[in-house]
DNA sequence: GGTTATTTGTGGCAAATTGCCAGACCCCTG
DNA sequence: CAGGGGTCTGGCAATTTGCCACAAATAACC
């Protein structure tokens, strides 16, 4: 059981946060006069539930220094351009495009631009802007409730809004990709949604950078052997079996300098 | 001596960046009283996280392509921030809240970021990001095609998902204020649009700076009448006039410094 | 009152940050 | 176009911070 004490100090941790962005520890440990290791694992705990990020020496406030968004969309960014130019390759003029949120799914937008005559349904704030700036395409926002993480739509009015549309090829993300070449994902929430898109199109692509190979994710997304994967780097060969034993579709992007 | 923390650095030059365009390494290095090889890492990581940009001898904001939104959002920005602060007066907790889209409401958003458990319903996808980051509110997407112009939801679709909310309060833009006291639109889907979130929500407000008073633009918004109107600065006698006799509620926000 | 579970503190080691220094580079001026 | 002053880059050492595992302390429970 939590003791008052902890719970104090939490409190606490939180108003110095909303009130000044930053806190350090060692500030933190003396102000309360107890170990910098006891305020560390306040801080991871309060981080755990999403009230604050940590950071070297402290913690900050969570929306300003941790779009998060932002933060994870700088990784491996020429592993996910690769993936993006890969996935609009497969795009031809005219077609009805849906696209998922996420991080490596934004690259495939940023390569969607230089197409023409596309219809683009998404249920991400961030894609849609940066779509609807492009010329040349329509684009359809999913609405719904919005997941701060993600800042994309989220629940039942997206899967409602989603059987609208006939869509000719979609591009799914997810959490992570399992060692038996299962597509799985954070929550049975998100993992019904992408199991729609993928059912929704007439031809379905997980985009999945490297750093997604091997990670494990509680929930399985249904009807994944539908749809093809774009990755950008040979997946490690247990991995690769797995998928040739389930005959996935498997393209492999190369980066370009 | 406690090593100052990173974070709290990288926040400033953020703010100061965006505060004065540009900032010097040896201008930060004094002033956090640490060396300049310290603040040339700090610029590089930022840089990296693509929030500014590296020149010599220190850094500059990042030259993004703002699009027309960005310009007009520019324009009497003090006058918007007071209708925003008005606005938001007359937000109470828990309250459902319908956010048009358009640079005034934009402005309505910011205000509403102090606030805490808000529902928060609007077509505009810049709005939605905004208030997303903001931690206490949920926020509803109004999903529907995108009009490049305004980066926002439109049509018949923004007009079905209104539909399923039960709204207190609704914030809306308009293309001008006639000499009449007649709240004005540019085009025909647009005031069909806003007459109907005027209609779903218990109050409406029209948001309006100065510049609209006087403007012409052809449609009339059906329903005008039943919501207030909230502006920047005392209109013109006639017009003054003509919102008396129609005895729409006026609130004219104050600039504060 | 004894036992269990949770929390807190401590010590060692890995990792990150910072300052300093030397050499290469850039920009400006004459 | 050459020189000078300031700026950037990379390596290295000192210090701080983070992480992990284990021990001690304290609250809760029967």
């Amino acid at each position: 059981m939590a003791r008052p004490i902890a719970a104090r100090r939490h409190e606490e941790i939180l108003k110095r946060i909303t009130h000044t962005g930053t806190v350090s520890v060692e500030e933190l440990a003396t102000s309360f006069g107890v170990s910098r290791e006891t305020i560390r694992r306040d801080l991871k705990a309060l981080a755990d539930r999403g009230r604050l990020s940590v950071v070297h020496g402290g913690a900050a406030r969570r929306e300003t220094t941790e779009p998060a968004l932002g933060e994870r969309a700088q990784e491996n960014i020429a592993g996910k351009a690769a993936i993006g130019r890969t996935a609009a390759s497969l795009v031809e003029d005219g077609m009805v495009v849906l696209l998922d949120s996420g991080t490596t799914t934004l690259a495939v937008a940023r390569a969607l631009t230089t197409k023409r005559n596309l219809t683009i349904c998404t249920n991400s704030l961030a894609h849609a802007q940066l779509l609807c700036r492009a010329p040349g395409s329509r684009v359809h926002m999913l609405g719904g409730e919005i997941d701060p993480t993600d800042e994309a739509a989220v629940g039942l009015d997206v899967i409602e809004a989603l059987s609208r549309f006939r869509v000719d090829i979609a591009f799914v993300g997810a959490g992570g990709l399992s060692q038996d070449g299962e597509v799985t994902d954070y929550t049975r929430a998100g993992a019904e949604q992408r199991a729609r898109m993928i059912a929704t199109a007439t031809k379905a692509y997980f985009v999945l950078d490297r750093g997604k190979f091997g990670r494990l994710t509680p929930i399985r997304i249904r009807d994944a052997d539908r749809a093809g994967l774009i990755v950008d780097a040979k997946p490690p060969p247990s991995i690769a079996e797995a998928l040739a034993r389930r005959s996935t579709e498997l393209m492999i992007a190369v980066e370009c300098d």
